[in-house]
This record gives structure tokens, C-alpha cells and sequence, in this order.
DNA sequence: CAGCGCAATGTTATTCTATAACAGTTCCCG
DNA sequence: CGGGAACTGTTATAGAATAACATTGCGCTG
């Protein structure tokens, strides 16, 4: 179950991103404010990573701060409670493609596109959870990211 | 044959790695140059990451260059040439641990004391291909970086 | 050896990413 | 209603990376 590449009914997709969300939130006692909501809804819009910047420049656009710190807060919230990841190769954030799974996924990013989808992380994690036992270090947290062509972008022969 | 964490003549770890870039470089047909040499040396001093303007500060002590481009481009080439890995998730450098070895290795990173591991990439790789493939995507080149604890920091008892 | 061309360096400036610090506000709970 | 915690707003700054352009060094080829 890779989320991300395939063809789907993107709006349903988002919908139900955002109704996780509010359980989410509801659940752990802590409030999806307006700017929080907004940078999700953003996020949701396609399966692509954002800069926080980018991002930033959106709220600004509809009046929601225009400070490094109004955006940058509000993705830490997201990725906080699991809604959003932190894409580490490129400095950017992306909605959680599969609400509901407790999960540290591993990420397929499309260097032609931008699309970033989330993999199946267990087998990946078993490997990575062996080497690090062999060599006696104790995994707190993995980042696993995969630079790439995806389907579409293979198809249309994409090289850069 | 995890290499980092484990006690070794690092007086021989560093010449070798040092002689090892001298051939790789001939080889390749391209120069070692002094500013070049003198970052792989910085970052062979431990196997630990540094960041480029640590390493600029370092390289502005010798007066070897005090712009930001003259790091940079010095680690873009050890990095290009298998001398050096960027660690994403620190925006850092490290030598390349075990020269000679043609690969895309995996990182187990100590948020003690900040060592850097590099561990067999095999399996790790071969579950990511493997995910990959089942989403059509065409990987190009796989991160792997997990935080964690070195077994001596576990040892210590080391909380951050 | 002259001169061409490429690789590498030096430098200025700028962009992008991220956070520290502090003041003010809102909201919930008792 | 009052107190505290969470949230927001804003200023300022730190940190990471690159664009762009002038200059120098080096090897090759004619």
C-alpha cells in the first residue's frame, strides 16, 4: 500500500486527511487552530513536498502571518502529531499520505515531479534494525529517502 | 564490517583513507588540490560529522579561504569523488569510513556524542529496491540515516 | 614556445532555511 | 473571575547554500 503514485479521488483523499486531523487533535487534547488547519489544507493539495517558505507564502497571501515562525510552528505542530513528515533531503514537509498508521515511513521522492510518496516501511526498518544491532547502536528514529523517477516521470522519459 | 564505532588505529584509518583518495584521484584524472586534501583531512580527524562553515572556519585559520564557495566546493568534490557523505538529516559532513568499497552505505548516527557509523547497506537496500519496485518507482539513490545511541553512549547512559 | 581552453580559485552578494527571544492574546479549568 | 498554559505576533539573527563573475593556473596542441 505505497500512498502517493497511483491515480486516486484526491478530494475524498484530502477530506479524510483532515477529518483525521480533527481526531487527531480532538484525542490528544490539542487545538487544529485556523493557521494549523491552513498549512495542512496546503500540504494536501497534491502529494508534493513545500518549503516552509513556500508555504509561508501562502499564509501571507491570505493573511494568515507573514513571519518565518507562523509557518515554521505550525509545521512542527504537524509533524509533531504525526499529520505531516519532514522530507530531510529537501528541507521541505509533505502531508502524511496514510492517516491513521502510526508509522516512520520510508520515502519515495520523484526527482522529475517533486511527488513524494510513502513506502511500506517494515521490511526496510527490520534490515536497517539488524545492521544496527550488529553494530551494537540503539535506533531511536530512521529517515529513509529515495531519490527517483516515479512511474508517470519514467514513462515520459524524464532526465532531469 | 561496520566501520566508525568500533575502537581502531585511527593514526592508520586516516592514511589509508588519505592514500586511498591520492589513486582515487589519478585514477579519475582529476587534482587533489591543497584545499581539497586539507578538508578530507579535517574530516578524517573523527569519525564524526561537521558542517561546512565549521570546516570553513577551520580552512579561514590556515588562510586557505574564507568564503563559504571555498568549502563547499571542496566538499562537493569529496562527495562527488566517494571521499566524503553528506548527512541530510545534519546538514554535515563525514569521510567516507571504508575506502575502497564502491557504495551507497547507511548511517547510524549517535545523538550523544555525534559519532557517525557506517553500516553493510546490502540488506537495507535490498528491502527499499524491493518496496521501490512494487510502486514502480526507479530509485536513484537511497538515504539511510537512523538516529540513535553508540554503544558507548549507551553504556554511559546518555539521555541527549 | 605561444596560445587556447578548461579546471580551479577568489570574492561579492544574495537567497533560502531555521530559530531565539520576548510581548501580547486567547482559552480552558478550577 | 482569576491563573496558567497554549498559542500568536513580531523583531532580529543565525546558519546553510549558491549565483555570478573576475582571475589564475595548468595542460595540451599546434
Amino acid at each position: 500500500m505505497t500512498a502517493g503514485f497511483d491515480p486516486h479521488d484526491h478530494a475524498a483523499c484530502r477530506r479524510a486527511a483532515l477529518a483525521h486531523a480533527e481526531t487527531v487533535c480532538r484525542e490528544a487534547g490539542v487545538r487544529l487552530t485556523d493557521t494549523r488547519r491552513r498549512v495542512l489544507e496546503i500540504l494536501l493539495e497534491d502529494h508534493r513536498a513545500l518549503g516552509a517558505y513556500a508555504i509561508l507564502d501562502r499564509l501571507r497571501d491570505e493573511g494568515l502571518g507573514a513571519q518565518p515562525p507562523v509557518a515554521y510552528r505550525a509545521l512542527d505542530f504537524l509533524v509533531r502529531h504525526g499529520l505531516a513528515h519532514r522530507i530531510e533531503h529537501l528541507n521541505a514537509f509533505v502531508a502524511c499520505a496514510h492517516p491513521g498508521r502510526g508509522h516512520a515511513p520510508i520515502f519515495l521522492i520523484c526527482r522529475s515531479c517533486a511527488a513524494v510518496a510513502e513506502a511500506p516501511a517494515a521490511p526496510v526498518m527490520a534490515a536497517l534494525g539488524s545492521a544496527a544491532q550488529d553494530a551494537g547502536f540503539a535506533v531511536d528514529h530512521a529517515m529513509v529517502e529515495a531519490d527517483g523517477l516515479c512511474p508517470a516521470c519514467q514513462g515520459a522519459g524524464q532526465g532531469a
